[in-house]
DNA sequence: AGTCGCAACTCGTAAGGACGAGTGACGACA
DNA sequence: TGTCGTCACTCGTCCTTACGAGTTGCGACT
């Protein structure tokens, strides 16, 4: 019934219509909207420009549709867990804000060569050798899964025999293995979003229109020298980032592409 | 003539055929993909078939399509913006990262009241009266657009003379006005990504399949009172947030919803 | 030679029909 | 009583046809 008026193509029209009448509270997050059938009775359309129309609505992240049943309003719940990006420092040993995470599986270590993007950040020209080393963990509080990736420079590595046997330590370790070495370590970390790759979507378990946050930290020793990249990514619908900021005396922090 | 095989929908094998010939190099970024009428005689399905398949190209962020032209790779720079998020003190004034930023219309003052999710980051009950400032922000170098939206409480503006006749006053002015008042300041910060909504897609002036990066920063006063509250929104393919961090003994950090 | 309009291409919108596939409830049968 | 099959409903896929709208280049006319 409710009128539609002129401008634009009709799908949008249509989608504009059960855009309003979810916000308007008439469908409530969580609620079934009218199936594809009284849509088109409902608005006098064809049923492509109804499918198209709720297409759109799709791809805004406003609703979920579930084959055999009913398109649900989705409901848009503040992300559930909060990744602390912090790093603590207690008689010799370091803590980061990710102290329960479950890991899947093991680790796994493979070799690569520094990239257009990983390179600068190393300070590493294109095509030196690093250990990669995979994660992939889930948070048990809230079954969120996060993917994350070490890059460790062979060069730095050979120069710790600790790494060098065992690449795939958990980065607090490599933090601390630093340390004793004598690097003062300070951290730099760059944020992103993006949509996800075709294998992110499956592994990350990620609904439709979801994006995904991915952050690049980069361990920095004496002299400012790049010596460990980690990188972390997350569903952006479940997972946010939390920093901690204090006043300090002017100073440069390098950019980081990926 | 690429064989197209058994399994899965017609239209999803036909994209998994296009990404791969992009992927390949076959289509390399910026380069425009063939006609849908020779996408049809390519891989012998219908027009829809094929559009179908484009939108969901589409939806991954993978190609642009130009009405009355052709559908592009798009390519994938790393986000040419990197907002420093930092706070640096010298001689009593702050300054923040973002120092050359153009405003492009005066800073929007209104009245709202705080809400279920920027109450309690304010440490406030719900109901309670805040200014809010917006702002819309272009970085110079880039032609980047920043939404920046600052929420203080009445109860706060009211201690303090100069911000309760001028609450537009630049956030470092506020941070200085404060810091002179006795409070010593610290920020947490979170940062969280999402679809945009409609009118966030035509004022960043987004493409499509662009994710918004969002930051929440805290400015929290002596006993770690919160006094101010900052959002960021930016498009998450030209702007990215970067952070230092510094190992610090233990301390909790205050999650932040929005 | 310059200008302007049309023609031919592009993608966008819209309708209609047909059938496949997942879900849930009801009822018949064991 | 319990199981299982059918049926009616949902959304998913795929086709054909038609026309609208933006872009570009060619050619005719001035």
């Amino acid at each position: 019934m409710p009128g539609i008026e002129r401008p634009g193509p009709l799908y949008k029209q249509v989608a504009a219509a059960i855009r309003d009448a979810i916000t308007s509270g008439e469908f409530p997050p969580g609620s079934p909207l009218p199936s594809e059938t009284q849509l088109i009775k409902r608005y006098q359309v064809s049923r492509p420009t109804v499918r198209n129309a709720i297409a759109a609505l799709r791809a805004e992240g406003l609703i979920d549709v579930v084959h055999g049943k009913a398109s649900y309003v989705r409901r848009r719940p503040a992300p559930a867990l909060t990744i602390e990006r912090t790093v603590t420092r207690k008689a010799g040993t370091y803590t980061t804000g990710q102290t329960d995470w479950q890991e899947n599986e093991a680790p796994s270590v493979s070799r690569a060569t520094s990239t257009e993007t990983t390179g600068p950040a190393l300070g590493l020209d294109e095509g030196e050798d690093l250990f990669a080393i995979d994660r992939l963990h889930t948070d048990p509080a809230t079954g969120t899964r996060i993917l994350h990736r070490t890059l460790l420079p062979l060069a730095v590595a050979a120069d710790h025999n600790e790494l060098a046997e065992n690449p795939a330590a958990a980065p607090e370790q490599i933090y601390a293995l630093l340390a004793t070495a004598g690097h003062k370590l300070t951290w730099t970390e760059t944020v992103r979003a993006r949509m996800p790759l075709p294998d992110e979507r499956a592994t990350l378990e990620l609904p439709d229109a979801t994006p995904i946050i991915e952050t690049t930290r980069i361990t920095h020793g004496n002299d400012d020298q790049p010596l460990l990249l980690e990188e972390l990514r997350a569903a952006a619908d479940r997972a946010q980032l939390a920093y901690r900021i204090t006043a300090d005396s002017p100073r440069t922090l390098r950019a980081v592409r990926s």
